[in-house]
RNA sequence: GCGGAAGUAGCUCAGUUGGUAGAGCACGACCUUGCCAAGGUCGGGGUCGCGGGUUCGAGUCCCGUCUUCCGCUCCA
């Protein structure tokens, strides 16, 4: 374990060495838990999405796609429940140095009220030959009246807090009720904090015209939205899917790991629109699918597993993870859940809009159930990055780092590089380049020595080295490496095309799907 | 947010009891070699995370602060 955090340090080192990944805002001291892209990490980011995209919208001809913005209207958060699920006050024992949701401490303490109100209402029922609700009805013992008037009392109060979002109330009602924390049974707390995880700003110039809006916590919600425009406009009929790639935003409490938990993510998300009934169909179908198309990336079936949900979120009937096998343990790359008809149902309830499908076969109209794919890029990146990454000893001591980047995703798929740059090799090796960039991102190098040159190249993933020398001159031939096996064979100028197209193209990976 | 550790060149680090900032690699130019990195010469690059304080003088001592990493906590 401690030798893969080890290999996980190199890698982030890795990332921003080779101009993948950089801090945000490096140069005032970084800002926690973001990160910017660079060159060759937005070439592999483009090419994981392109793949997605393609995976979804073309080879279902049932899904098409949106791209929503990521402002909403507020009450988009109310419907979906984030502005109830997202908002947590927060307290700290000083001593334990444990958290606590300030809220949950309280509905402990109401829940231990009404545990003795209940065994004094039962030694009651015992005692009349009573039922326990006869006994309720009937209660005057006044240990449960006291009991009752507390337990009330701190629930109008609790509740009041809760509504005003009164901060200070919530402590002070900790405070009063002497509440310790059950690891160090102190009563040393600090103050209570509110945590949103949806950042807010204002919509609207004007003060007194200024409406408070979030950044979008995830992308779905811009689809539930959309579901009528899109089913109508497209005649689209049941089932069907709207998939959408965008970036969401989580202030999170703690956000490291790299880029697995940044503020700033991007998703890829399908929202699978079926009758309900036929949601565990659907929702099996997209769970093989999706699983497949991570499995034809190539870097190990053994590193993917599903991990389903016992504990559901609030909309959910039915809910799996895809976990990869990061540096740092099994994690979740993917979500895969029956979201029931929960959103499009809360959206109809709040907009007051008819958010109905008819179908035309069963002759009945209805709120479709829902089967959501949620895929992060981020985190996918980082599974491919971890995946390939590799430090090998080779023959006679020497080493290299090379990124076993599936071709397809490989920010550059091609280098060209002159043996020598002299006696008009590198005036070849320009001419080779000008052929190939129009089909493939390709790079020119001519420093340093050619073995250098082709670890610079395994570095960053390249899969195809074009090497210029003295005999292309002679017979319009070159060599090309391969960058796993450091294999060379030479071929025609003419034959590159289709050597690199048949391994780098998406149609390859698409096919295995 | 709490506890621990750390911030000196692009990277990895050195820097004596406080006394004018260094090395290797990387980078650039030129020469040489020419199919799997680390030949030669020359060169560019750092207000030592930031702000105070002590001192004639601070990378070094003191205080504060920011950031990163590890652990805890949290995570629809």
């Amino acid at each position: 374990m401690a030798q893969q955090e080890e290999v996980f340090k190199k890698l982030i080192a890795h990332c921003k060495e080779y101009g993948f990944v950089f801090p945000s805002s490096e140069i005032y001291d970084g800002l926690a838990a973001v990160y910017d892209y660079g060159q060759n990490g937005v070439e592999l980011k483009n090419n994981i999405k392109r793949y997605w995209w393609d995976a979804m919208t073309m080879l279902n001809d049932n899904v098409v796609g949106i791209d929503a913005a990521i402002f909403m209207h507020p009450t988009t958060w109310k419907a979906s429940g984030h502005v109830d699920a997202f908002n947590d006050p927060l307290i700290d024992n000083r001593d334990s140095k444990k958290r606590y949701r300030a809220d949950v401490l309280i509905e402990e303490l109401l829940a231990k009220f009404d545990d003795k109100i209940e065994k004094e209402v039962e030694k009651a029922a015992k005692r009349f030959g009573e039922t326990f609700d006869e006994a309720l009805f009937r209660q005057t013992n006044p240990r449960v009246v006291e009991n009752r008037e507390k337990r009330d009392a701190l629930h109008a109060r609790f509740t009041k807090a809760l509504n005003d979002s009164n901060l200070d109330e919530l402590k002070q009602i900790i405070v009063d009720y002497e509440v310790v924390c059950p690891i160090s049974g102190t009563k040393n707390w600090t103050d209570v904090r509110q945590f949103n995880l949806m950042f807010a700003t204002e919509i609207g110039s004007t003060a007194d015209g200024a409406m408070k809006i979030y950044l979008r916590p995830e992308t779905a919600q811009g689809i539930f939205v959309n579901f009528l425009n899109v089913q109508k406009t497209g005649r689209m009929k049941i089932p069907f899917g709207i998939a959408q790639i965008g970036k969401a935003f989580r202030n999170e409490i703690v956000a490291r790991q790299f880029i697995f938990r940044m503020r700033e993510f991007e998703q890829m998300e399908m929202q699978f629109f079926v009758r309900p009934g036929e949601e565990m169909k659907w929702f099996e179908y997209w769970k093989q699918f999706r699983l497949r198309w991570h499995k034809a990336l190539g870097l190990g079936d053994h590193k993917y597993r599903f991990h389903d949900h016992d504990k559901l979120a609030h909309y959910a009937n039915a809910a799996t993870d895809i976990e990869f096998e990061m540096p740092f343990g099994f994690k979740e790359v993917e979500g895969i859940h029956s979201r029931t008809d929960f959103d499009l149902g809360s959206h109809e309830k709040y907009s007051g809009k008819n958010i109905k499908y008819f179908d035309p076969e069963l002759n009945e109209s209805y709120v479709p159930y829902v089967i959501e794919t949620s895929i992060g890029v981020d985190r996918t990146f980082l599974s491919i990055m971890a995946a390939a990454y590799d430090e090998q000893t080779l023959e006679g001591g020497d080493s290299r780092v090379v990124l076993h980047l599936p071709a397809v995703l490989a920010p550059v798929k091609v280098a060209v590089l002159p043996l020598v740059k002299k006696d008009g090799l590198p005036e070849k090796a320009r001419e080779v380049m000008n052929l190939l960039k129009f089909d493939f991102k390709a790079v020119y190098d001519e420093k340093d020595s050619i073995g250098k040159r082709y670890r610079r190249q395994d570095a960053v993933g390249t899969p195809f080295c074009v090497t210029i020398d003295h005999e292309t001159l002679e017979n319009e031939t070159v060599t090309i490496r391969h960058r796993d096996s450091m294999q060379q064979e030479r071929v025609k100028i003419s034959e590159l095309y289709g050597i690199i197209e048949n391994e780098v193209s998406l149609k390859s990976l698409l096919k295995k799907l």
